[in-house]
DNA sequence: GCCGTTTTCGGCCCGACTGTTTTCAGTCG
């Protein structure tokens, strides 16, 4: 039983007993214990068999018991009679923002709510309107999050799939015959969320990978199945489908069925102006599965991805351009850009400690950031005001940055940055005065509040955290939670014109449920002669690692390391923020 | 629920905002 399932399930439980109106603490405690198996290296499996698991904070004898209970059975009884005692969808209502557990709980007992349709129905009918602490307005919202959630309905962020398609494609290549198997689609393609995942796999005969496929122990249901072709819905509620081709078409057919669609359709355009033709892959009944590039008189036909690429005089286009926004021209000329790599970063300008809402020492966060091969991290915990998340009052801040000081001179090849996320104040202002700010090395200023705040309001808080000379970068910059929370009302042109005039660095925040800025505002800013900065804005060690998701990012963005300021050795990098060395 | 060389029991989670109300419950970051 992967980590994943078995944290999910004490998530599920947490949820389920919040409805209850269950102890604060004890739900908590399924939820600390949900996240640290989450965040575990380890299969918790394995360490649970070793006995290392009850080390692990957030794991008492209780949580471990029910641990061992989800190895041996598959399941957890007290999350089964839960489950049998409350309907599915009264989850989903508790999740609508706005209606927590308290108001989850009135309108199923008032209404009979159990499901978003439901709730929605009642609302309509102007039902919720009339019950006690609720009015216009609140059944408004709750109209208007219905829709949101509809509109996000089946869109997984980038991890869980990037998860899913791994297991899968493990799974496929362990199939006898088969001989090659690759993840396509969208996920390829650093997409921020994905509706589906694409595989393709190269074999002689498809029959047998399909009917693993079918038969795989994760899969739910059969969707649709062709002669080489099978769609399946996950366990986890996603759809994979895999497509297998002849060894002869792989290539083509991971070409096409990684996308985009427009990219495909340029391609071909491409390849008819040249004159030859790329050939879907037939698929159905009474047709074998045939893709053909007509070979050039002597030349094999290419089986590769990238050969077909060269055949149309193309350099290889990277998987996250392939978006038909112009990456054909620009794969067209001499030599092929150079894009932004993650073995480019020299070090992370965003990440939180103990010290306020990280899970690891600031050691601890070193240690990592000098096994990823960074030269310099940032440490940069929450301001004062920022309460919930323990921020630094001012003489914790001074201590830590005494200690980092001291630390740095015992680091040989590694410099620790003092730092604070600053935050943007609801009336403007910053949270630390600028005698404080004007000590550290890295300031980056955010928005943690106010977050509905009307459009001139939240841009000028923005615009005068930019105006202030001792601010370095604006740390995740519209705020925007994928599938949880909107953008706040932003206008960014304005910001990145400001922050182009002040000399204003501008994060890609890594984390996958914020990738902020998006690749349309990166490449926006980085054409209006803005810096950007590749963070993690990571508060465990973990975290650290999802620097990936911010180079995709970068990269869709069409950046170079030049464009990121994280790619500069440290004496270039104080020098741009204005430090000694 | 978990945790603890000051504790095996009593802490742990706080303050602002919102929409609903005439004093506050519920939600959220």
């Amino acid at each position: 039983m992967q980590n994943m399932e078995i944290s999910w399930a004490f998530r599920e439980l947490a949820d389920l007993l919040e409805f209850e109106g269950e102890d604060f603490f004890k739900i908590r405690a399924y939820r600390r214990a949900a996240r640290a198996i989450a965040g575990l290296e380890e299969p918790v499996e394995e360490m649970y068999r070793r006995g290392t698991l009850a080390g692990v904070p957030g794991i008492g004898k209780n949580i471990l018991a029910k641990i061992g209970e989800l190895i041996a059975t598959g399941e957890m009884k007290k999350l089964q009679e839960l489950r049998r005692k409350w309907p599915p969808g009264i989850l989903e209502v508790m999740a609508l923002p706005g209606i927590g557990p308290k108001r989850a709980r009135f309108l199923h007992e008032q209404l009979g709510i159990t499901s978003l349709a439901e709730l929605e129905e009642a609302a309509r009918e102007k039902k919720v309107r009339a019950l006690r602490g609720m009015g216009v307005k609140t059944e408004q919202e709750i109209l208007r999050s219905i829709e949101l959630v509809r509109s996000r309905r089946g869109r997984i962020l980038l991890p869980l799939a990037r998860e899913i398609a791994g297991e899968v494609a493990t799974f496929i290549q362990d199939v006898p015959g088969t001989r090659k198997v690759a993840v396509a689609g969208g996920v390829r393609r650093w997409r921020e969320t994905v509706d589906e995942v694409r595989l393709v796999a190269a074999a002689e005969d498809p029959e047998p990978l399909l009917n693993a496929l079918a038969g795989y122990r994760r899969v739910r249901e059969v969707l649709e199945r062709g002669e080489n072709r099978i769609r399946v819905l996950t366990w986890w509620g996603v759809p994979v489908e895999l497509e297998v081709a002849g060894p002869g078409a792989y290539g083509i057919t991971l070409l096409r069925a990684t996308g985009s669609a427009e990219h495909w359709r340029q391609l071909q355009a491409l390849a008819a102006r040249r004159g030859f033709c790329l050939d879907e892959v037939r698929d159905g009944p009474g047709s074998e599965g045939v893709a053909s590039v007509p070979p050039v008189p002597g030349a094999p036909l290419p089986q590769e991805e990238e050969d077909i690429y060269r055949r149309l005089g193309l350099w290889p286009v990277p998987p996250e351009l392939r978006e038909g926004r112009g990456e054909l021209e620009l794969f067209a000329g001499e030599s092929p850009p150079r894009l932004l790599e993650v073995r480019d970063i020299k070090g992370d300008l965003h990440v939180h400690s103990d010290w306020s809402d990280g899970a690891n020492s600031i050691l601890q966060m070193v240690q990592r950031a000098r096994e990823r091969g960074y030269r310099y991290v940032a440490i940069t915990d929450h301001s004062r005001s920022l309460t919930v998340a323990r921020g630094l009052s001012l003489e914790r801040l001074q201590e830590q940055h005494r200690l980092i000081r001291e630390l740095n001179e015992k680091e040989k090849d590694f410099r620790i940055l003092t730092g604070t996320e600053v935050d943007i104040l609801v009336r403007g202002g910053l949270d630390f005065p600028d005698e404080v700010l004007a000590g550290m090395d890295v300031v980056v200023a955010s928005v943690h509040s106010g977050f509905r705040q009307d459009e001139e309001t939240m841009t000028g808080r923005v615009l005068q955290a930019i105006e202030n000379e001792y601010v370095t970068i604006i740390g995740h910059p519209t705020g925007r939670l994928l599938g949880e929370r909107e953008a706040y009302a932003l206008d960014l042109e304005r910001v990145i014109e400001a922050a182009a005039r002040h000399g204003k660095i501008l994060e890609i925040n890594s984390s996958p449920d914020r990738l902020d800025l998006n690749e349309h505002y990166a490449r926006l800013a980085r054409d209006c002669g803005v810096r950007l900065v590749v963070n993690t804005d990571a508060h465990d060690l973990r975290r650290l690692d999802e620097i990936p998701y911010g180079v995709a990012v970068a990269r869709r963005a069409w950046l170079r390391p030049e464009d990121v300021v994280n790619t500069l050795d440290l004496p270039d990098l104080l020098e741009l923020l204005g430090k000694k060395t």
